[in-house]
DNA sequence: TCAAAAACTTGAACTACTTCAAGAAATCAA
DNA sequence: TTGATTTCTTGAAGTAGTTCAAGTTTTTGA
């Protein structure tokens, strides 16, 4: 049930047998049903999400009333609010799941104390850290040098099972354009 | 001379006096001239660098040859390309001094070895990404949510200082709008 | 299984920006 | 101190996208 987790840990150190029986105890996990929140704006953020299964997402409400969607969190991912999870301040961002999932949600306090205790796990962490933060490195550089259309190609290209996966709406305002847009993109009428 | 980077270390954790010191001769501040490069695309990035004094970019050349900054890193940050640090591919990054700078590099071989002998310093590097990461959230939260001027009006309001520091083109680039539209931003013209 | 809700499509009008080209101003290097 | 380089400005023309409104299709849940 937790074996996703462990799984993808294993992936990057090694834990020792105590390690994973004292993480395995500070675990649960929950169902999120599809359109149900984790985190809306202005609360505080203190929990850690990890995907087993399904597709999370964060998003905000802009000016106009539409949701725009800034990440999407799928199997294996993790996803927070990092602002808000260690300055511990109000959210600007709701997390919301996209399809039914299930989360292994882990509490501030007791991760923290857990890192502590498991210098290997804060390892973990740091080093999936620093690749997230080289993937959004590159979908800024992507934002900044591909059209609309490019953008939506190139993901295409690179996740086609995804795209099938959510609503057009959604990936949309991820690639930073209209679903309108989106819709003659796929038209080819552009 | 290191001290800047001994403070913010210690404003997350608390070293051990044998660890400053185990730290302290894996460091080399080295001086980098206004446009040199530290990295260059196609480059395999090996080295973390912080910056003591000055500031430096991460920057790219788009299709049209014009260059666009994705980021600035001035005192107090870490940067690097962390995609092509942790994978070992070739960098798509240029990393450049914007003024003449002073910066403590660190190798990924020494500074991983390092990681694993001091624990707490691990612990440093998964706290300072996970805020970096949550900036950077907010950064994309404020490319899809506000118009050129608005961004350039924000920016301009939290960072005043800083605005001063750089060329208008290398900030227009990072605000994602093009240089002329930033003269015209400023002069009240549109 | 059917009504309601959610998601997608389409075209027309609009606009926030880009591009280009040329000149002016500021900074740099010898 | 001056010529060369870099940076900034300006206006005119163009365009990649948005917005709106209405209709269609698909999905959902009781």
């Amino acid at each position: 049930m937790y074996k996703a987790l462990f799984d993808h840990i294993e992936k990057f150190i090694t834990l020792e047998t105590s390690d994973i029986d004292k993480l395995e105890s500070c675990l649960e996990i929950s169902k999120i049903r599809k359109k149900e929140h984790v985190l809306e704006e202005g609360q505080i953020c203190n929990t850690m999400y990890f995907v087993v299964k399904g597709c999370m997402r964060q998003y905000i409400i802009n000016a106009k009333g539409t949701e725009q969607t800034l990440q999407f969190g799928i199997e294996n991912w993790w996803i927070t609010d990092y602002l808000s999870y260690h300055n511990h301040v109000p959210s600007s961002f709701y997390l919301q799941a996209v399809e039914n999932s299930e989360v292994i949600a882990i509490d501030k306090n007791v991760l923290e104390s857990l890192l502590i205790e498991i210098p290997n796990l804060e390892r973990y962490f740091r080093i999936i850290t620093q690749k997230s933060f080289g993937a959004m490195q590159m979908r800024i550089k992507f934002l900044f040098t591909m059209s609309a259309e490019e953008r939506y190609h190139h993901f295409n290209d690179h996740f086609p099972d995804f795209v099938q996966r959510v609503p057009q709406y959604m990936l949309a305002s991820y690639l930073d354009f209209s679903a309108e847009f989106m819709s003659k993109i796929r038209a080819g009428k552009v």
